[in-house]
DNA sequence: TGAAATGTTGGGGCG
DNA sequence: ACGCCCCAACATTTC
């Protein structure tokens, strides 16, 4: 094959890429691509925090592409008629790309499948989703099995390096990449591309890795690897992740080590069993998995809904988490249940409304994992949370942030408030609220909903009764 | 990867 | 010394 085109979608990186090594072994001339699709940028889903990531992530590639004599191609367009044009615009014979399991993906694939000669291959998660099944030939739709079959399967082996040269790429218009405000602001700054990816990797591996079991659930810590927003977009693999963990897991001299580094493949595995959840039941896109949990009475509240997204409810731990998503684009998982289970169990409103505030925020952005953990936080998922696991906000706050710092980094208002009212200021005598200059109702809110009201309420619900 | 309600146990204070 | 009560601490059940 003379010429072929490596179409970047969401594998922005030149490390352990199946798709790029496959498109050089057969053509001598290789074109990367990456296609703008209206459909995408403009969708309901995505965000300007996600964009400014991804097209900083293109102007790292493309600046990786052309220390190797190569270069990127941006063009606008729907894919199928990009990709066409192309095709006329000179002698190409082959296009290759890492295939993406999400619906649109797919069927956008497909399309493009029936008129040109476009070759999938493997690389967004490590075990293709097809893959998977029960001894029945059916799908998992619960973890624990899948896990264990996961861990069964013969690993595949070490990442593939980065070329080091790449062939150069023949005269073609190509677009500029898009500059976007972006959601940095100084806090916790998410620099995009794979050099950032690869550093925060073995950074996390020093040590972080065997201490994961423990640590994760702090969210006034570092203790999570924080590398989801490269793994959403490719600047890392999940196959390196996981083969590093696999290296980790020989150098761990310790049960708690072991039980670390176990513990952070485990969540791999999760973002691999929610992947093939959407895969093989894309309609949990739109409706609960769980049939009996479609009609739940959900309340349709924009005030409650706003105060949630804009990190204004009252209770601290949510508000922190919140406006830690808003600024930094991430949210600590721990933090990601807790304002799950308050939007959907304290306020009753539809688990949808946040998986769209989450999908616009988020530079993980991911529909399947995305989708996975708020169906399981409602307790609407395949291998959900049961419907009466509600968090109380308070308790998880004391538990997760013991000293308070998560809190008071997210909440300056809170910020001289003792940690024994912190993370329920309310409780707070007024002469105290007064000295520490935060007075419930004007400094900081009031609690928008009552907790335990809001418990006995949401069991109702779910049991198809009502309050009232 | 919950939390509240309810049940059980056992030490200590007290008459 | 003994029984009774209280209640913290822990265990179990329930949602």
């Amino acid at each position: 094959m003379k010429t072929a085109v490596w179409w970047i979608r969401r594998d922005l990186r030149l490390t352990d890429n199946q798709a790029l090594t496959e498109a050089l072994r057969q053509a001598g001339t290789v074109i990367p691509l990456f296609i703008l699709d209206p459909k995408l940028l403009s969708s309901d889903y995505v965000g300007p925090a996600r964009l400014a990531f991804l097209f900083e992530g293109l102007r790292a590639l493309d600046s990786s592409l052309r220390e190797r004599g190569s270069r990127l191609i941006l063009r606008e367009g729907d894919p199928p008629e990009v990709l066409t044009t192309l095709f006329r615009e000179m002698q190409v014979e082959g296009i290759f790309a890492e295939e993406d399991y999400s619906p649109y993906a797919r069927q956008r694939d497909e399309r493009i499948s029936l008129i040109l000669p476009l070759q999938l291959l493997p690389g967004a998660t490590i075990f293709p989703p097809q893959m998977l099944h029960k001894a029945n030939d059916e799908p998992y739709t619960v973890f624990t099995p899948f896990s264990r079959m996961w861990r069964s399967l013969p690993f595949s082996g070490a990442p593939l390096p980065s070329p080091r040269q790449l062939p150069s790429v023949p005269e073609l218009a190509s677009l500029e990449i898009p500059t976007q405000a972006t959601y940095s602001t100084g806090h916790t700054t998410f620099k995009a591309g794979e050099a950032e990816a690869q550093k925060r990797i073995s950074r996390f591996t020093e040590r972080n890795i065997f201490e994961y079991a423990n640590m994760r659930n702090r969210m006034d810590l570092e203790g999570t690897s924080q590398l989801s927003p490269y793994l959403r977009l490719g600047m890392l693999s999940a196959r390196q992740a996981a083969w590093t963990a696999r290296q980790a897991m020989e150098s761990a001299e310790t049960s708690t080590a072991r039980e670390g580094v176990d513990s952070w493949l485990n969540e791999l595995i999760w973002r691999e069993f929610y992947a093939s959840i959407l895969y093989h039941f894309p309609f949990v896109r739109n409706m609960a998995f769980k049939a009996d949990l479609r009609q739940i009475p959900w309340h349709d509240n924009p005030v409650a809904l706003a105060a949630w997204q804009n990190g204004l409810t009252g209770y601290p731990v949510v508000d922190a988490a919140m406006r830690q998503l808003r600024t930094t684009g991430w949210m600590h998982n721990r933090a990601r249940m807790i304002t799950a289970s308050f939007l959907t169990k304290d306020l009753l409103i539809d688990w949808r409304e946040g998986e769209r505030f989450f999908m616009q925020q988020l530079l993980d952005g991911d529909p399947a994992s995305n989708n996975g953990g708020w169906q399981w936080t409602a307790g609407t998922g395949t291998d959900a949370a049961p419907y009466f696991r509600v968090f109380n906000p308070i308790l998880q706050g004391q538990k997760f942030d013991p000293k308070g710092n998560y809190v008071r980094n997210w909440v300056p208002e809170l910020k001289k408030v003792p940690i024994k009212y912190l993370h329920a200021p309310w409780e707070m005598p007024l002469e105290m609220q007064k000295q520490v200059d935060c007075l419930v109702g004007s400094d900081y809110p009031a609690p928008i909903v009552d907790h335990a009201m809001a418990r006995k309420r949401v069991l109702l619900a779910y049991r198809g009764q009502s309050l009232d």
